[in-house]
DNA sequence: TTCCGTTACGGAACCATTTCCGCATCTTCG
DNA sequence: CGAAGATGCGGAAATGGTTCCGTAACGGAA
């Protein structure tokens, strides 16, 4: 604060305490090599002067700044999910005494690496030890950063990327299980005709749908799958294009899987407007288990992602990279799982084993009940 | 990434350039004092190196890191609330080439300032300018901070600060106008029963219902209040709470002023498992304008907080206070405003201003023991 | 021509730390 | 008792930039 007042380095600190230099560095960092009594002559004398060592100077001469960058593209918060992913990261590295620069970018698919505008801090050298890659990677995105020469880890959903690519690290969640087996508890409770919506023109909506499609096919049961790309609408405005779409239908499902919450949202919105009720007159299932899955009326049925874990993995893979620089590029992938709760219908057994199935019972998730919740914000 | 590679330093361009360091510096920084032959060379020396400066070597001269901690304490994510904050000062810190590392701490409001745990990069100097708080601060976390010695500036809302408390910079929204306009708004609507409910424990909530107070008084009404501290009680179940109360008090309130937009959440599902709709059978009022409120059917009436635009003021003012050191503590404060959605109905008019009801009132003022709940109606 | 101000440029000094080297002292063991 | 190894400690070197100082060239004014 005080702007003219010459700051104390540790050589003050040396004279204060009546030792070398090096000494103080010794009792600062590791601590040994220096009597016991010596240890507290200079941990006085730093007290006494109220010293605090330059972090700049200190990194200067390490080989890690022990900071990392949460690199946000082409997204805002106002779905938690990005958040949460963040939260996970901050909690893992303050576990293990890393700091999180938060940065965010936004650059178009089209324009050349070259020109995609990035934080001044990553054009130097040594501020960031690695990078945490989060929201939408186009191919572009990837080459810039690749040329960066700077470690970093991708969350791997939303990176716009060829079957199978593994030319870095990433962290991703495996929508498949989630699910199949969201698919299959829907037919486990007598279900049919059970639809499938979702913009297939985002490769993560794909995987749902294939898994969607393989339960199904698990099952000998048709699929009913609304998959047209809608670029123009939002998510809640899909869910209501997709309630239109499955009123029509003859034979109308009696069950819906939307792509995720927010489509299942304006879904159930939707159908309530016309007077129809969830899970009465329609079974409806969400992905994803964002916060207001609990909150609608009944609450949701859905996949858990597990936002905070894929955070804490990003940042523990990260670590690996930056220990073992030459190590094999890998990918991470986190299971989902089915998250039971109250909107889809249990339909009378008499017709409900069509095929020659065993009934396999899954392992009945535990309900869960409202979420407890912290002392609200302002 | 190559680790035994030395890597290349401003000299190795100099030399490469067939220049001194000082003429690399100048072209790296202002460009200044250096002729346009001697720049090209230099620019395509580092170009050839690939050469990037130490970020760390830099800083350790200059007076300013270019980087603000944003410390969310005692908070976690889960309400978009904190993030959009944060959303909002990266924003502004990105236009003016600052960086934001996002940290969070968690501590007790009795253990003693000196046990507080902080990021280790604040123990040391120079690495952030400054500092950004949101979350809960008690008196001990914040007499940690300004032990510190480094420039901040507060989220004032959730600071458990004495009444007009000046001695730092600090940011909130200020509640009254916005609740006491939807208090007017809701009266303009024919409505004269008109609840408060939210726990004034809580400082935030005690300006929320102050703001209800003052805007019956104004048009002589008697208030409604529910305002009892249910500590135990998570948001939800507080609206749930609120609902029973409500329904049970005769005559029965038409509407609700809910202290926050969960809380509403909370009371409106209580209603809907009830079998009574909103607003037809009663009306609702929030407060946040969370996204959720949208989402809700129909959406929610209720009382917008700008949070970017906290953000964005709270970087705007640690930048100020960084420029000026001995400026004089300020707070700014945001205005709120009500965002007219559906839930509220319209009462037929005839009933409407009626003039009879001249009832003074004692008049209720500023209580300093807030945890009573108001008797109902005189 | 001389003088002065401006621009261009090289390189030493400096920033605040860590690390390494050298030396003294102490301990251990054959 | 002496050699070897460990411990304690001071201080120089190193880290990679920026800044400042000195100098040279040049142009315009007197």
């Amino acid at each position: 604060m005080r702007v003219g007042a010459k700051s104390i380095t540790i050589r003050d600190v040396a004279h204060e305490a009546m030792v070398g230099v090096g000494t103080v560095s010794r009792v600062l960092n590791s601590g040994a090599h220096v009597s016991r009594a010596t240890t507290e002559r200079v941990e006085a004398a730093i007290r006494r002067l109220g010293f605090r060592p330059n972090a700049q100077a200190r990194r200067l001469l390490r080989p890690h700044s022990e900071i990392v960058c949460f690199l946000l593209s082409n997204r805002d918060f106002p779905h938690t999910f990005h958040a949460r992913i963040l939260q996970g990261v901050e909690n893992y590295a303050r576990s293990i005494r890393q700091h999180v620069i938060f940065a965010a970018v936004h650059y178009d698919a089209g324009t050349s690496p070259e020109r995609i505008p990035l934080p001044p801090i990553l054009q130097e050298r040594g501020m960031v030890d690695g990078l945490i890659l989060a929201g939408t990677v186009y191919a572009n995105f990837l080459h810039r950063i690749q040329q960066m020469e700077i470690p970093f880890v991708a969350f791997g959903n939303n990176v716009m990327k060829y079957e199978g690519q593994r030319n870095f690290d990433q962290v991703s969640y495996d929508a498949f299980p989630g699910e199949r087996e969201a698919t299959l508890y829907t037919i486990g409770q007598g279900h049919r005709l059970i639809a499938f919506g979702g913009d297939v023109s985002y490769p993560w909506m794909r995987v749902r749908n294939e898994a969607y499609l393989a339960a199904m096919r698990e099952r000998n049961l048709n699929p009913i799958a609304f998959t047209a790309p809608k670029p123009a609408l939002s998510n809640l405005e899909y869910g209501d294009w997709l309630a239109s779409r499955a009123l029509a239908r003859k034979p109308r499902p009696t069950a819906m899987i939307a792509g995720n919450d927010e489509v299942a949202f304006g879904f159930w919105r939707s159908l309530r407007r016309r007077g129809l009720r969830i899970p009465e007159d329609m079974s409806l299932v969400g992905f994803d288990d964002r916060e207001e899955a609990t909150l609608m009326d009944p609450p949701l049925t859905t996949v858990r992602v597990r936002k905070e874990e894929v955070g804490q993995a990003c940042m523990k893979m990260l670590l690996e990279r930056l220990h073992h620089p030459s190590m094999a590029y890998s990918e991470r992938l986190l299971a989902t799982e089915l998250v039971v709760r109250e909107t889809v219908k249990g339909l009378s057994r008499s017709s409900a084993t069509g095929s020659a199935e065993k009934e396999r019972r899954l392992p009945a998730r535990r309900k869960t009940t409202a979420n407890v919740e912290l002392p609200a914000e302002g």
